[in-house]
DNA sequence: CCCGACGGTGCACACGTGTCAACCGATCTT
DNA sequence: AAGATCGGTTGACACGTGTGCACCGTCGGG
């Protein structure tokens, strides 16, 4: 089924670019895997089986599971922040910010369920290295996503701890609806777009009150 | 360190009382267990072992480890719910809502991290009818805190759909501040709470002027 | 052109796993 | 008091695991 060592196919291929070729396949397979099972429960020979691979030859690539783990999370935020580029770049996205961000996480999660499946999964996981890693990608989107939030009018005013505070609240909104998504039948898919707008714009709907409020959190 | 099979200290107790004993301590193993692997890569023999019991005599006790499970699930929702009882019940808590909500959260936290560590952990873990159970018991766990919502003036109003949406929110900030306190150093956990408590607020203020804004989704 | 590096293979080992079978002694039932 | 029941034991089995070792063919640089 996957890719043995020399099809005719890659007969012309450098070393090098066929050694990248049994990587991304081993990468492949894990995520494959990931989608029934969580990281830590799936088996170095598991993966190189389906990887269509020698199980020692797994260590050609990684000197250990836990390290194909820490590149899964790499290559799943990656294809976040892709994501996230496009989406702010494209100005034919119509609509204002909240709908744009609904459909760019509805879309990412149509092209990388598994990336997305990863991370939701590891988040919390039993492996601490992996949730170490999420949570500091996590953390990084969180700060990046406050940063822009400083544009808008009232925002910009706001304290950067009430600024952070915010901007986690929204991550943790979209991470929550693409966790659904993720495992959510196609018919469910537009309802649940539906809630996290509705929810986006409550929150939205209470920035323009925060500041006037009882602050008895910050005295 | 556990129990063994005839200590002079059950010599007393009735076949169904130790029965009961041994049934606890292994529920007690698995969350031990649970604190620092997944559910799925936990074996049936470490859970026995920490048990201080042998193997086969798990299957006096639970078919599978996926029952185990399924009673973890039951006895975490469970210790759950009786917090929530206690905090509807105590008039001696002061404050708002919200800081009532908090404190509960931090308190319940700090009596059962492993129960909330393992609904955090297996939410979206890698075994599906554990997904499944805990999907079951939050979404139960939002229908109840959505019809608790509709004695607030302005709620009340909201169509059933408007207050699931708000009670899907309040309990995805909840359940994520308690999956950050879980793994939180001491030291961590006032600016956890103090964040969740804005949150909360913030959703709040936006209550008060939904129904007055521009409702894209629901033409 | 050739030889070293490299990506791959197979085999073997020690070990952990889930579960079956037989058995054992204390507790409950009659 | 006798016997069935029940929670527990040990031992064994077949199997999956991670990883060390020796080997091999081909690509690539001197």
């Amino acid at each position: 089924m996957a890719a043995r060592h020399h099809d005719r196919t890659d007969s012309i291929r450098s070393r090098s670019e066929s050694k990248e070729l049994t990587r991304r396949a081993l990468v492949r397979a894990a995520l494959k895997l990931l989608s029934r099972n969580s990281f830590d429960s799936i088996s170095l020979r598991e993966v190189t089986r389906e990887a269509g691979i020698s199980p020692t030859a797994f260590y050609r690539h990684f000197d250990d599971m836990e390290e194909l783990g820490l590149v899964l999370v790499e290559e799943s935020f990656g294809s976040l922040r892709q994501m996230l580029r496009d989406s702010r770049a494209d100005p034919a996205m119509s609509g204002d910010a909240i709908n744009r961000s609904v459909e760019a996480v509805v879309a990412h999660v149509h092209r990388h369920a598994d990336h997305m499946r990863f991370i939701a999964r590891e988040r919390y996981g039993g492996v601490k290295q992996l949730r170490r890693a999420i949570r500091r990608e996590l953390d990084l989107f969180a700060e990046e996503l406050a940063i822009d939030l400083s544009i808008f009018p009232l925002i910009d005013a706001w304290s950067p701890d009430d600024r952070r505070m915010l901007s986690d609240l929204l991550t943790e909104t979209m991470v929550a609806m693409a966790a659904e998504l993720v495992e959510a039948r196609p018919d469910e898919e537009a309802a649940i777009a539906s809630r996290g707008r509705r929810q986006l714009t409550l929150v939205t709907l209470g920035i323009t009150l925060w500041g006037r409020h009882d602050r008895a959190d910050e005295p």
